[in-house]
DNA sequence: TTCAGTATCGAGAAGCATTCGCATTAATAT
DNA sequence: ATATTAATGCGAATGCTTCTCGATACTGAA
């Protein structure tokens, strides 16, 4: 609650400084967006904030994901589908791994990839602005005795 | 001429085997991609293509594209902007470094970064079964004496 | 507190890439 | 040749996202 809190409080003095507004319809998508754990899409997030407030439209969200976006508050990625999913800015970069049966999303990152990408991207005369890396996988099975293949 | 009259003649082969028909659609879209050495979108095949046949229709192109992709004749990614893009199928995997000024896609390949994406997705407990790795980038002046920076 | 100015909102229309439905056409096997 | 039916063309429909516009509600100043 508190660290909801304090986003919600960053987030309006970064508004203020750039001469936009602290709205009701604000405030709660991005509390919305602070309690997910996971990468909710637009009408995911509607969805969530409509139940705590059924005035909402769905163009709200859509405009307030790119307010948020340009003040860097949260990250939007595609996947896939080509649908736009949303999670509350991390301070470290990370990567995706798709869980292709389930659809979950893990995160991760590595230094070792991140370096080797630099090398290529240098190989080819290119200076690495930024990269997209999804991984996507089926769960193993944990190795156990008689387990055939 | 050679080379695209043999792809059009294996596809010909496969599309059989499969009960499916080999059209005049289908051939001069795929003598199109054949001879593209870009990654067109459906739209930019079917500007392409119409030129030799006016009575073409842009659904036609998207539904042989899917034939094409499920033949495995040709492969389809989606960039930043979320419109499928297409190339004739390399027997070699690649990934794909886009200049972020000309839009321009290169392409490259790593056995390192593919060695170490299955690495980590064992670590999270994951068989890799594909991924999708694009690098955005800007082009290096190349060093010079007298340049800053 | 009240007020003016204007950023933001809700609702629906509009955009765009892609897919569908269906009557018509044409590729294939007999 | 001819029947079968996959494939086509065209327009309508879909789904995500953006835009339009009159109404609403933040915000700073009085």
């Amino acid at each position: 609650m508190t660290e909801t809190d304090r986003r919600v409080a960053v987030f309006e003095t970064q508004l203020k400084g750039a001469g936009l507004r602290m709205t009701q319809q604000r405030r709660l998508i991005l509390r919305v967006l602070a309690e997910a754990d996971d990468h909710p899409d637009a009408k995911g997030i509607f969805t969530r904030a409509f139940a705590h407030d059924p005035t909402l439209s769905l163009s709200t969200v859509y405009r307030t994901m790119k307010v948020l976006e340009s003040q860097g508050a949260i990250e939007r990625h595609a996947f896939e589908d080509g649908i736009s999913r949303y999670e509350h800015a991390h301070q470290e970069h990370h990567d995706h791994l798709i869980d292709i049966d389930s659809g979950e999303v893990i995160e991760f990152s590595s230094d070792a990839i991140e370096e080797l990408q630099r090398r290529i991207a240098a190989e080819l005369g290119y200076e690495l602005v930024r990269h997209r890396l999804e991984l996507y996988g089926r769960k193993k099975q944990p190795a156990r005795k008689g387990s055939r293949k």
